[in-house]
DNA sequence: AGACCAAACGGACTGCGGTCCGCTTAGTAT
DNA sequence: ATACTAAGCGGACCGCAGTCCGTTTGGTCT
């Protein structure tokens, strides 16, 4: 028994090989760099495989699929966002009012969710599934909407409020009716006001 | 100029010939057939063409895309729905109340929406896009809307009170989050009952 | 240092969506 | 009936996602 874990503390779910984690990197790179010069659908998995300089197998080794690929360069953004929420500057961050709060999450994850529309659509269920980002978002709003004293189901009132910011949606109203952006986050404000109770 | 047409009303868009015709029927039968004894995925191209007695190109020319198709068998479903909304019983046709008449629509969207999740999650953007389905509930919703005598931005309302009953939303909520079809749409009249403005 | 092995690697291979283009046929004009 | 043409047809062909399996390599134990 010679294990020289310095933190043995909880079981290690496998450490991931050196080798394992330069090639991880080196295959996030190639990809980035693949959707910012040309496009999100560039980014075919034997051109990340090429570029990074691996065989093809180790790129579904990693990220189980394409979409799995597209999830990992979007969880990048996500986990700096989620950052900001938790200990960013207010109004986003801690330190506002509850509703101040609401209303830069609702600004912030409009603007993001559009930015990354491509992304977001290549990722599929990936990018809805793999809810760490999901859930934290979730968890935020019911989390303001208590603070608020919003009484009801509070998990269901918070997915009828991030419902409309889901990208599909955004995306038709952008895309395909021609909604410009203040309008839809104007609305939001409203349904918000709605659901909190809110007068003004 | 010896065109017999007997109503040369609109300018046809191209009448569709008689072997093209019966083509596509007989797609959308095998591809109707393919779904009910196997599933969703075993819809391929290949498989619906040799199945319907055509070629793969055939297939491609009808519908455009694997979507497509799958947006089209949508259709057929949708078609009946948006005739039971228009000239079917009350409470889900006219006869009843606005505010039943919402009631009904939610409960029969999320009911219809659960039942084709897998085809519509198939059919991708074209199931959304092909909005003769989406925005003629969205007009549905619009109407009732104002009937309840409701202020603001209808569309984004109507939008804010669909999205909810959208299927990644619903699929997530079920299939994930393992809550049950009741509770979603005891949240969803909450949700309409604060859109609207309702005390009760 | 040497041996051992699980993890990682690479690239050939498969299946499917989608395109292309030369051939066929339904509808029409004469 | 015959000729004409545009719409329709079919299946070979291509590119990409995803799998498989024989080979290599990083880490560890002696």
């Amino acid at each position: 028994m010679s294990e020289h874990h310095l933190l043995p503390l909880v079981d290690a779910p496998t450490p991931e090989r050196r080798d394992a984690a330069r090639n991880r990197e080196a295959l996030l790179r190639a990809a980035q760099e693949l959707v910012e010069r040309c496009s999100a659908d560039a980014v075919t998995m034997d051109a990340v495989a090429a570029a990074a300089g691996v065989g093809k197998g180790t790129v579904f080794r990693r990220f189980h699929s394409r979409e799995g690929l597209m999830a990992a360069l979007l969880d990048h953004s996500e986990t700096e966002w989620q950052a900001a929420v938790m200990s960013g500057p207010p109004p986003l961050g801690p330190g506002a009012e509850p509703w101040e709060r609401l209303m830069a999450f609702g600004r912030s994850r409009l603007e993001t969710t559009l930015l990354h529309a491509d992304l977001i659509r290549q990722a599929g269920r990936a990018g809805t599934r793999s809810f760490a980002a999901y859930s934290f978002a979730a968890m935020h709003v019911r989390y303001l909407l208590a603070q608020l004293g919003v009484t009801g189901d509070l998990p269901l009132l918070a997915t009828a409020l991030m419902a409309p910011l889901e990208a599909p949606v955004l995306d038709q109203q952008v895309r395909i009716e021609g909604l410009d952006v203040d309008r839809i986050h104007a609305g939001w404000v409203d349904l918000a006001r709605r659901i909190v109770g809110r007068r003004t």
